[in-house]
RNA sequence: CGCGGAGUAGAGCAGAUGGUAGCUCGUCAGGCUCAUAACCUGAAGGUCACGAGGUUCGAGUCCCGUCUCCGCAA
């Protein structure tokens, strides 16, 4: 069978190595190149770099719905698997395998349909969450579900948790489907549109975190971005671990600042910033932070 | 060549106007204590990123070059 992988981040990474290795990929499609490190320096998508590992012919559209029709044709692809490629395909597209397009997404569908379904579940407090595998369709997410894969939010995941876990299962569910799918042995079921929920894409702004919030909530906020910041003397702080603290005062109040961590004070309680990073300065734990940074008793 | 910060004891940081280096934590030893991550005393530990570079009587501190790390932007 002749497979087209479509994806870009390292998400998709764990898709494209389980697809090649049961059935042989012969193309992979991703995003232009575009992230460059700070001495300007292009780096490879995640994808893209497996792909080039594995000795896998890689193309890239700017559009792939104008420039990438006429190669797709010619792969001749049976079945086409998308996994955060990141651009809308258009019918003309997914007419091309004989099979069609399947798509892994990384939410329990139809929540969480969009682009960051992984940082939003946690954000929101969610217990469970999974991953799909449905028909790629022309509406955001919105395809006949085919497989999917329940997968519980511990308390203590963060964002590179849980992503690694989803990306994994993905990965599973996804060679675990597709011979059923192939077959018939599946039936596509239509998403419930009652129940369905869309997310939006996070801006750096959502990192920002307000200590008028409720420490549930900041913690969930930090957990699910993998990070957040507030303005200390004018400059970002970044906090990469949180617990909830009993401390009480004005919003935004520093509490304590000790080896356990620097403590401020939120809406309903505080919260606990166990790791952070100045800017410039290298990530570390409360520990070493407070060794150098002083925090007094302001309130930010 | 996108903007900017930084490389000083194991770790995190200080070191105006240049004169061979300090702090906090940690470590080790001893003490106190029923006990301790608490406290007391003492000790070890640094060619101050690299370049047998430049300026200088003298550079961590000024100038030049290189490497590495990081924040922002992408």
């Amino acid at each position: 069978m002749k497979v087209v992988f479509l994806g870009t981040p390292d998400f998709a990474v764990p898709s494209l190595d389980a697809l090649h290795e049961k059935y042989g990929v012969s193309a992979v499609i991703c995003q232009p190149d575009k992230a460059k490190n700070r001495k300007g320096e292009i780096i490879f998508g995640a994808v893209k770099q497996r792909a080039i590992d594995l000795g896998i012919p890689v193309y890239q559209f700017n559009k792939i719905r104008e420039e990438g029709v006429q190669i797709l044709k010619e792969l001749a692809p049976d079945i086409m698997i998308t996994c955060a490629y990141g651009q809308i395909l258009s019918q003309e597209i997914l007419d091309i395998p004989k099979y069609g397009i399947l798509n892994v997404h990384g939410s329990l569908l139809p929540k969480y349909r969009g682009s960051a379904p992984i940082q939003w579940s946690i954000i929101d407090g969610e217990e469970k969450t999974g991953v799909t595998i449905m028909k790629t369709a022309i509406g955001m997410d919105t395809g006949d579900m085919v497989s999917a894969c329940e997968v519980k939010i511990e308390d203590d995941m963060y964002l590179e948790d849980l992503y690694n876990v989803l990306k994994t299962k993905g990965a599973q569910l996804l060679i675990d489907t597709i011979d059923e799918y192939v077959s018939g042995k599946i039936v596509p079921v239509p998403q419930n549109e009652d129940e369905a929920s869309k997310c939006r894409m996070i801006t750096k702004e959502d990192a920002k975190i307000d200590f008028c919030a409720c420490a549930k909530d900041i913690r969930n906020k930090i957990r699910g971005l993998g990070y957040g910041y507030f303005l200390y003397n004018n400059e970002p702080v970044k906090v990469y671990k949180a617990e909830i603290g009993s401390g009480k005062g004005v919003s935004g109040k520093i509490l304590s600042h000790s080896k356990e961590g620097v403590e401020i004070a939120c809406k309903d309680a505080s919260v606990l910033f166990t790791e952070l990073q100045m800017p410039g300065k290298k990530r570390m734990g409360a520990k070493d932070f407070i060794n150098g940074v002083k925090m007094s008793g302001e309130v930010l």
